[in-house]
RNA sequence: GCCGGCAUAGCUCAGUUGGCUAGAGCAGCUGAUUUGUAAUCAGCAGGCCCGGGGUUCAAAUCCUCGUGCCGGCACCA
């Protein structure tokens, strides 16, 4: 196999430009490493380009990079592009890789290029982001683009892509700017590597939530009820309690105390908070005898009222308030996704007041707490520290001193976090959780916030050793995020087989004949008792039927009862995912159930 | 909010260039059957074809404005 680029100096560098500077290094050869995709997909995004240039030959290009899940391209052009002629951009991909044209590079000055792209400007809105003195450009046959590289030295070596999606792009991913098109794709060395990645996709797409979500009934959502509003079924009802009061008792046990703030609160709390001026937009609001009143987005300040209701001394910190808080935002229709991203969503929400010296072990125990939840529902995950926005309430200084916090309390216990300048709350830093889910993908659940801001504005404190008046600190913490995003993450990660301490069901019941159902029945009230949920099949349905059916709803076990059980007072258990049987008396039954329920304590 | 697409029974989907009373499977109901580990048989019922307006002799089908959903962008738990 021959070289497709080398790596000179841990940078990769295409064929065309080694020899332009006599460059040697080790070859990259083509293969599905990191560095041999990178030039792949780079040069497949050219292809797709050059496609495009040729059925759409108004088509002007802005920038077509690698991402961590294939290439893009944006682009513009006057005839509308939908889904289904991705098919013919690929045929005619295919049909320039075949002519095995070579791909060359030349460069030229900037002032050289602005000339020739005068015409273009999207080409020449990329020049303005090129600092340098000379660009290159890369040709292939008719095509060619400005473009740094590094490309394959020829397109006849790709051969196993696919365009994936469609959509539109803001130019520069600046909403203020206008909107392109830009199509997604993928390519790999190899034909084995293309079908496990688009099985891979398909998985993806069996799990989603929304599906699974459906067939098990956890949820629906309503044309008529108002887009972003969940509305929870029977089984996700049973599901999210069960969630709820493993979580209830796991906060008792580290001393956060319940609390409820109401629902909407006066404007005037919202000014003080920096809400009415930061979210305002994000919010709902409302008049109540001519007193306008914002329906909550965030808990902080019914809690802050909590905090109020005493004085407190600085023996009592920290104090823990923790509520399941129902908050309403208003977010845009377009980012509505399911169960991820709704308009009214219940958070795991607390707020730690303490002292500036408490920071750090407060900080340790939550991390502690999230580890113990994650691990739990294996669940791998990584922590983001992120550092100040642009739009921001209080001091650089401020800031500075809290991030510092947070950075502290991670390296005094060497956990890894990542930095993501800028992406902090309006009104402080954070340590952001993402979770890795059972195929690999990350999402954003929990966070962690430090406030030096509130207390400030509602001027809280608390009563010193010497009497005096200190401004407590105030931790923002949520651990799974929103009950709704987190159930959804869960439901992708167990394909909906949910283990059965959270399942919504935990057994069920298959009574062989009619004569069972008594025997079906005391089995079901026991089930209650020991805090289990169970369904019983005796519909007027085949026996095979009804197992199957059974089967289906993703049951974790299921029960078969006929004559010899009645008779010996047993169960055939049959297990969902092993297709396994055994027998076990009702006593062992019993026990196992409760074992399985209890044996997990966050 | 932006770009593109989509909307027919509870669910998954047919429905030809505008043309008879809009169909099927699953689910539901009724009856027969009472079953030992993944679909028993028969019958019945179920539709403002997403909503408003328009074009036409005629609209599920074409146009238009909404609403909702899907894929991204931007925003975010």
């Amino acid at each position: 196999m021959n070289a497709i680029a080398i790596k000179h100096n841990n940078e990769i560098i295409d064929l065309q430009t080694a020899k332009e500077k006599g460059f040697e290094g080790e070859p990259i050869l083509l293969d599905n490493s990191k560095e041999s995709l990178e030039v792949l997909r780079h040069s497949t995004a050219h292809l797709m380009a050059q496609a495009i240039k040729s059925l759409y030959p108004d088509a002007k290009f802005f920038v077509g990079p690698t991402v961590k899940e294939g290439f893009y391209y944006d682009f513009k052009t006057e005839a509308e592009i939908g889904e289904s002629d991705l098919k013919s951009i690929e045929k005619q991909m295919l049909s320039f890789a075949k002519k095995k044209y070579e791909i060359e590079k030349y460069e030229i000055s900037m002032d050289e290029a602005k000339e020739k792209f005068k015409d273009d400007h999207l080409k020449l809105a990329v020049i303005e982001r090129i600092p340098d003195d000379m660009v290159s450009i890369y040709k292939q046959g008719e095509f060619e683009d400005l473009c740094r590289g590094p490309h394959l030295p020829n397109i006849g070596l790709i051969r196993f892509f696919k365009l994936t999606k469609i959509s539109g792009a803001y130019l520069g991913g600046d909403s203020k700017n206008e909107m392109l098109t830009r199509i997604y794709g993928i390519a790999f060395a190899d034909k084995e590597s293309l079908k496990a990645h688009m099985d891979m996709l398909a998985e993806a797409e069996k799990r989603d939530h929304r599906k699974v979500g459906a067939e098990m009934k956890l949820f629906t959502f309503r044309e008529e009820v108002g887009a972003g509003f969940p509305i929870w079924l029977p089984a996700g009802g049973r599901l999210r309690a069960r969630l709820e009061s493993l979580l209830f008792k796991a906060h008792r046990k580290r001393g956060y105390e319940p609390v409820r703030g109401p629902e909407m609160l006066r404007s005037d709390l919202w000014k003080t908070s920096g809400h009415y001026q930061n979210y305002g937009e994000n919010m709902y609001f409302t008049k109540i005898d001519e007193i306008e009143f914002g329906v909550k987005p965030m808990n902080c300040v019914g809690h802050i009222k909590v905090y109020e209701d005493e004085l407190h001394s600085y023996r009592d910190l920290p104090i823990k308030y923790f509520e399941y808080g129902v908050v309403h935002r208003h977010e845009f229709t377009g980012a509505l996704h399911g169960l991820f991203r709704v308009r009214e969503f219940t958070q795991d929400d607390a707020h730690i007041f303490c002292t500036s010296d408490q920071i750090e072990e407060q900080i340790i125990e939550v991390v502690d707490f999230v580890d113990k939840i994650m691990s739990t529902f294996e669940f791998d995950y990584k922590m983001m520290i992120s550092t100040k926005p642009e739009k921001a309430v209080g001091s650089d200084e401020v800031w500075e001193t809290s991030i510092k916090a947070l950075k502290s309390a991670m390296d005094k216990n060497e956990l890894p976090y990542e930095i993501d300048e800028g992406g902090g709350a309006f009104y402080g830093p954070k340590i952001d959780i993402k979770i890795t889910d059972a195929i690999g993908r990350e999402w954003q659940c929990g966070t962690i916030q430090l406030d030096f801001n509130l207390p400030e504005r509602f001027e809280l404190e608390y009563n010193g050793e010497n009497n005096d008046k200190i401004q407590p600190v105030m931790i923002h913490r949520a651990i799974l995020g929103s009950f709704e995003r987190f159930i959804g993450i869960l439901t992708e990660h167990y394909a909906g087989e949910f283990p059965m301490f959270i399942a919504p069901t935990q057994v069920a019941i298959v009574p062989i004949a009619d004569t069972h159902n008594a025997y079906a029945k005391e089995l079901a009230d026991k089930l209650i008792d020991i805090n289990a949920d169970s369904e019983i099949y005796n519909k007027n349905d085949s026996l095979n039927k009804r197992i199957r059916t059974a089967e289906k709803t993703r049951v974790p076990m299921l029960v078969i009862i006929g004559d010899e059980e009645v008779e010996g007072r047993t169960v055939a258990i049959r297990d969902r995912r092993t297709r396994e049987q055994y027998n076990l008396s009702e006593d062992e039954f019993l026990k196992l159930i409760q074992t399985k329920i209890n044996e997990v304590n966050f």
